[in-house]
DNA sequence: TCGTTATTTCTAGTTTATTCGAAATATCTA
DNA sequence: TAGATATTTCGAATAAACTAGAAATAACGA
């Protein structure tokens, strides 16, 4: 992973409304969670929420798939493995725990 | 960990300069880095460098103390384990591969 | 086709971040 | 104490992010 691929990920995260909706989608489990779903569980105005969400989409954080009139988002694991994988790589080596 | 306690410090790394000089102060081992070296090797503005120190400073991903002149980055690894701690616990799971 | 539901895109206002020169502070050495 | 070096703080400009209402698009069902 290139180091712009990794700080884009980060800034995804790096952002509280952002770091919720991620985190309400992990806890949704593997079929996620459509927007409107998200939006009545976040308290979010959609607009606001369907900007947050294109974000974490466009670093590939998040995946969306149309399922008639709703999107249904779902976490992109593997994205997530590999930001973790850079952390513990190019971030962390010398630790003593790491 | 809290969520907002993890934004910042992601937020913190989500910047290409702020994660460059992370990184920088990783890959010089367990000693860092006075701000100077730093400056030297990455070519940024001691206001903006110093500006975006303190920044990771504040969220504790970073350390410093001073030494006669000069200040010591160092990298806290408590810090970034308890980060990836938290996005492998709260954000990871249910993945197949985490 | 028309109305309804789900979501995005547009637009604009407000806030926050980034940048960096200049001045200030801290520490050392002569 | 004066001068040099290391770094921060201040200040102000520019850029970018966040927010949310309103209008547009997409898909369904009658």
């Amino acid at each position: 992973m290139k180091i712009s691929e990794a700080a884009s990920a980060l800034e995804s995260l790096g952002n509280e409304t952002r770091l919720g909706i991620y985190r309400a989608l992990v806890r949704a489990g593997l079929d996620g969670l459509p927007v409107g779903k998200l939006q009545q569980r976040l308290g979010i105005p959609g607009s606001t929420l369907s900007h947050h969400i294109s974000h974490l989409v466009n670093c590939k954080l998040v995946a969306q798939k149309r399922e008639g009139r709703t999107l249904r988002c779902t976490v992109n694991y593997t994205k997530m493995n590999a930001l973790v994988a850079y952390l513990v790589k190019e971030c962390c080596q010398d630790a003593g725990g790491c």
